[in-house]
DNA sequence: ACGGAGAGTGAGCAAGCGCTTAGCCGCCTC
DNA sequence: GAGGCGGCTAAGCGCTTGCTCACTCTCCGT
């Protein structure tokens, strides 16, 4: 039971802090080749020989090829919560909150596209416990961008005629940027952050545009 | 070289006019097993048994499992395509091309979100001859709707600081309807696509809001 | 010095994969 | 009605897959 110190916002490696060195190789290497290939089109010889060990060698550390993408999927949804929840909880005018709430989601999607990536495409392969455990968690994700808006609604500051559609195409916007964003491509994470969050300001009818 | 009446838009299955039968019910067999469980994750005697028929007849219409994959692939992206060129080159205000194109473009994934699952979420399994075909049409869908908000900014009627941007972010707003949309839920087809041309319409700063 | 534990390896197993082959069957043509 | 041909199947080939096993090496407490 050691104190361990959580790296939940970092712009490097989101997988610094996990215990045994080997372990963290693997998962690196397995988010890697998931990212790049898929879950189901990666073998374990591959990502043992991307994290520098023979194919027995996964076995050490994890039960199964499963299991490894249920540590990325599960620690990636609750690290994207915990982004989520920290701009819902701050203190800030309801457009404040949810330009921050976009802006740093959207960020963490560039920046780690590679793991959100694996996170938000490569769920449908979680054996069917951990599938639902990690469903419970991205209903969560939904409902802190909902209750931003709703306050906003309920403010008057924000013009939403169905918060629930308009909550799932803010979140559409976000998770979409783990697809097609490219560190070698046009535009920063900070740019793609900003753009968005005003993008999504614009959609429920508060100030984004005019100045 | 007969005439073929193409079905571009159609609302029931996309595949009605596949010429003989048994070819027909083979994409329509593959849409549904790659759109349940990716591509890498279903087996040809999957599809098959599906279609009605044993492991070895798919050979007879269908060279490889990834021929499939590019026939379904390459339709889709084509009439997707189709549906966004009819809205850039309708007459008609940008305002309401770009509604229009929106619109028509939600309703198809929402329709279609077996196929549309396939033909955006898929793409990376091709193999790369056929995968650069389909990244060209895409390429198109890109241009088609970014010509539409910029005609709108020329006649000064959108108000859009990052043009390449906001045509991503559309985009991108379509396309992961095939992601979450699910028939049995909450809304519509008509009312997901009447939404999100108004959300579209907002994000470009042209009336979408206030009466 | 030494025994035990844990990390790692080389070889390999059973199962399942994409795909092929040999041959059957119904239908059209002459 | 003989011949051929396209659609289809049963059987199975060669290979890869996820995973296991017997074993070695290195380190560490006594």
């Amino acid at each position: 039971m050691d104190a361990e110190p959580k790296n939940t916002g970092g712009k490097a490696e989101p997988w610094g802090d996990i215990t045994p060195d080997a372990a963290r190789r693997l998962v690196s290497a397995a988010v890697h080749a998931f990212a790049e290939r898929g879950y189901h089109a990666t073998t374990t010889r591959d990502i043992a020989s991307r994290a520098g060990m023979s194919p027995a060698a996964l076995y050490i550390h994890y039960k199964t090829k499963e299991e490894l993408l249920y540590q990325i999927s599960k620690v990636g949804h609750e690290r994207a919560l915990a982004i989520l929840e920290r701009a819902r909880d701050s203190a800030g005018s309801p457009a404040e909150r949810l330009a921050d709430a976009v802006r740093s989601f959207v960020r963490w999607h560039a920046e780690h596209h590679t793991t959100a990536r694996v996170v938000q495409y490569e769920l449908g392969a979680l054996a069917e416990e951990h599938h639902a455990e990690v469903i419970a968690v991205r209903k969560a994700t939904d409902g802190a961008v909902r209750s931003i808006i709703e306050d906003g609604v309920k403010a008057g500051v924000f013009d939403v005629p169905d918060v629930r559609g308009t909550t799932v195409a803010a979140l559409s916007l976000c998770i979409d940027v783990a697809r097609w964003f490219n560190a070698d491509g046009r535009s920063t994470p900070d740019e793609v952050g900003d753009l968005y969050a005003g993008l999504v300001l614009r959609m429920v009818g508060a100030d984004g545009g005019q100045p």
